[in-house]
DNA sequence: GAGTTTGAAACT
DNA sequence: CAGTTTCAAACTC
């Protein structure tokens, strides 16, 4: 059957790709059998994935496949060397795990590793992850190349500068190192093996470099976002908060670009943990770290799946707090790893009820964070399967049957993933939306979870039996209200009811019928979105090459969207992801400034990491969310100076970086396939959105510098930094202006607005800018004013 | 642990 | 686009 060709990745992937899955497992299982039952497994589903590839993805983008397969190829070197390197399977499966998406996560981590590696030199130590790291350095360089172009700018940024392959190599090895550290960490987190340590210490010295000291914490992050980005890391994130095991990597199936993002912020919410333990530069710190474990996995996770607000989290946590928040970043990229323990974990499906019942207890997420699926008939790549779903792979917890859905399989993964994504654009998108917050300073209410206000299911529930009650309604299953968006019949949610949903929303009952309920809603969402995240956004899309412009183009966003991005030649990773990853920022904002109950975190996150469910870009804004926060101007400042951006001024940057990446995107990736491998400038620009945030951060500077605190606090007000900014006078703001004309929100929508957002100027800001999110064309152009923006606003 | 219920996803 | 089927989670026993 099709096992001949799976021979081929089974036996060039299964030697390679086996053993590094194994390793991930082992990690989680601290070397316990999985590995060798899991390989045999793990063929045997090759052989499968083969099949189901012939069957499930008809359309298959060669383009697609054949990148897969480069990044199969690519991994197995990698194993390979590790293995030759660090015999030990666990040591393979870290290097294994780097994914082609993980590689992209490499190439961010290169950004920090060019830092890293000087400095993580030493730390970095453990005879397994030398071995690893030096040969994957190598392997993972060409990766890197490969898959992210972004890296490279980072890693100019950073230190090498080489935008070049070649370049990335050189430097991208410490970066790598330190991915692989992080990745290897995260499967080891179990182990808490020194190899965390060079992690840190490897992280460490990038955000010491990269970042100035106070943020060095935040400064990892940012890099880490764009490795991570990823859809998933939402669903993952905030299903898993601590876990671990979830491998966040949807990489990018559904987007190519996406990918990157997945893997990082699946990476996040697993290695946080391993990061913390294994980074430990100094060993206090290390230690600390692992002590600190779940709350600060949580929090880290939070953060990641936030992905602005790691950095805001850790502020108010202790020293030690920072490092790990710092890591978890890493971690995030580490995602390879945190899959292939998923896949192992899937393989063996040690108890799946055990598991359920541990995720039932814990909700969605099961402690480790794993979505914990138990798939029988659909091989995990189906939207049934939640982890599939959510875009991380399959772990442990999982109990699933014949699951594909893992690092080992990764190219069915994407195929299929990009067949729904043909049929739907925005099935991976996230879920839930965070709503036009009408408050974002008081979100306490969030933390009771009786907010109902703060987010909705994007496409609303139809529930007839369990009146929304229950976990069968995915509204409540995701902590959140009911909206005018939902089908449900005798709504009873406690988080809202559709009815109470259109009363607090005045726009809603303004708008009158359902339909312009629902389109408002969705409007609001995006429209949330943009305010919060409306410069993560730009970034995120930068990074993903989604679109959102088109969205915004689109005065009905959250119909017409869908379309334009589809229309698109690219695809986009996530029309949602834009929504997603506001709602998220926004989220993980609040939850952030909530920090005191991981639980809330952690129930936000869910909510926030559906929408994200684009890891990659959800990365991308967590990255920039933390830049903006932890990075400071200072770290942001030199990224955007490494980065190609042209404009590294003004807020405005974040959008023109969006747009530019954008653009450059677009042209690099047509492909989603391809888009993993964007050419270094694409990424690059991506990356670039950083830069905006710097750009933020120095019109902001004072500000931010001041305390934490105020990054809580706007966290605590849904308004980023950058939202803030915005809402300012900022360039950014007036930027926006000129698309909010385009945009014209709907009246309802201002009204409402401006109603719901009575709370304070900050509010009317982000309103305002939301509207302006629609018109996000415009704010390109702006950014663009230097570069291709304009020229965007022009044809608009 | 097995079986039922439920609603989303997938299919027609 | 609507109706039906399939699926896996949620729930119950």
């Amino acid at each position: 059957m099709d096992t001949k060709t799976l021979p081929d990745h089974s036996g060039s992937s299964s030697g390679g790709v086996d053993e590094y899955l194994v390793d991930p497992v082992e990690v989680d299982h601290a070397n316990s059998s999985y590995s060798d039952s899991s390989k045999l497994e793990q063929s045997d589903g090759l052989l499968a994935s083969n099949e189901l590839k012939n069957n499930l993805i008809s359309d298959g983008n060669e383009s697609g496949l054949s990148m897969a397969n480069v990044s199969k190829k690519q991994q197995i070197e990698i194993s390979g060397v590790q293995n030759v390197g660090g015999s030990n399977q666990d040591k393979c499966d870290c290097s294994p795990q780097l994914l082609p998406e993980q590689k992209q996560i490499v190439p961010t981590i290169e950004d920090y590793g060019g830092n890293a590696r000087a400095s993580t030199g030493g730390p970095v130590e453990n005879a397994m992850q030398h071995d690893y790291e030096a040969s994957q350095n190598q392997h993972s360089i060409s990766r890197r190349c490969l898959q992210f172009g972004e890296a490279r700018p980072k890693s100019t940024l950073s230190s090498t500068s080489s935008s070049d392959p070649q370049n990335n190599i050189t430097s991208t090895r410490q970066p790598l190192s330190a991915m692989e550290l992080e990745s290897s960490e995260a499967s080891h987190v179990n182990s808490n093996t020194t190899s965390s340590k060079r992690l840190l210490v490897s992280l460490s010295q990038p955000m010491s470099t990269m970042v100035p000291p106070r943020h060095r914490g935040n400064f990892p992050f940012t890099i880490s976002k764009p490795s991570g980005i990823g859809l998933h890391l939402n669903s993952i994130v905030n299903n898993v908060p601590v876990g671990c095991s979830a491998t966040v990597r949807m990489k990018l199936a559904d987007n190519n670009m996406s990918g990157l993002g997945m893997r990082s912020a699946s990476g996040t919410s697993c290695f946080l943990p391993q990061n913390v333990k294994s980074s430990s530069g100094s060993s206090s710190l290390v230690e600390k770290v692992s002590d600190i474990n779940e709350d600060m996995m949580f929090r880290s996770d939070a953060s990641i799946a936030a992905g602005s607000t790691p950095s805001e989290t850790l502020h108010p946590m202790e020293s030690l707090k920072p490092l790990v928040e710092y890591y978890a970043t890493p971690l995030s990229k580490m995602k390879v790893n945190v899959e292939h323990v998923h896949n192992f974990e899937e393989i063996k499906q040690p108890s799946p009820r055990k598991k359920r019942q541990m995720k039932k207890s814990s909700s969605t997420l099961d402690g480790d964070g794993c979505k914990r699926c138990n798939c029988k008939k659909t091989k995990c790549l189906k939207l049934y399967c939640d982890c599939f779903a959510a875009g991380i792979y399959c772990a442990e917890p999982c109990s699933c049957q014949g699951c594909f859905n893992r690092p080992e399989y990764e190219e069915t993964v994407l195929e299929t993933r990009q067949q729904i994504q043909s049929r739907n654009p925005l099935a991976f998108a996230p879920k839930i939306v965070k709503r036009v917050t009408e408050f974002p300073s008081n979100n306490a209410e969030e933390g009771n979870g009786s907010t109902p206000s703060s987010a909705r299911h994007k496409k609303g529930c139809n529930c007839k039996k369990s009146m929304c009650q229950k976990k069968y309604c995915e509204c409540y299953q995701a902590n959140v209200g009911c909206s005018s968006g939902c089908r449900c019949e005798g709504c009873k949610n406690v988080y809202g009811r559709k009815e109470e949903y259109g009363l607090s929303e005045e726009m809603i009952s303004n708008s009158g019928t359902e339909e312009r309920l629902a389109d408002t809603f969705d409007d609001r969402l995006e429209m949330v979105a943009t305010e919060q995240d409306f410069l993560l956004a730009e970034l995120y899309d930068s990074h993903h090459h989604t679109p959102l412009t088109p969205l915004f183009r689109g005065s009905d966003h959250g119909k017409d969207a869908p379309k334009l991005r589809l229309t698109s030649s690219r695809y986009l990773p996530s029309p949602e992801s834009e929504l997603t990853i506001l709602s998220s920022y926004a989220k993980p904002m609040r939850s952030l400034g909530n920090t005191d109950s991981h639980d809330v975190f952690l129930d936000r996150s869910k909510g926030i990491l559906d929408e994200n469910s684009y890891g990659q870009e959800t990365d991308y804004h967590n990255s920039e969310m933390v830049d903006q926060f932890s990075p400071r101007c200072d770290s942001l400042v030199d990224m955007s100076n490494l980065s190609p951006l042209p404009n590294p001024s003004m807020v405005m940057s974040s959008a023109s970086s969006k747009t530019m990446g954008w653009t450059n995107v677009s042209r690099l990736q047509p492909c989603t396939g391809s888009s993993r491998y964007p050419s270094g400038g694409s990424l690059r620009w991506r990356c670039s959105p950083i830069s905006s945030m710097t750009q933020l951060c120095e019109t902001k500077d004072h500000e931010r510098v001041d305390t934490d605190n105020r990054y809580y606090d706007i966290f605590d007000d849904d308004t980023p930094e950058i939202l803030k900014d915005a809402s300012t006078p900022n360039k950014s703001v007036k930027v926006r202006s000129p698309n909010q004309k385009r945009v014209s929100p709907p009246h309802t929508r201002m009204q409402a607005l401006g109603s719901s957002s009575s709370g304070g100027g900050l509010k009317s800001g982000r309103k305002f800018i939301l509207q302006a999110v629609p018109s996000f064309p415009s704010l390109t152009p702006c950014i663009d004013s230097k570069g291709g923006a304009n020229q965007k606003e022009s044809d608009v």
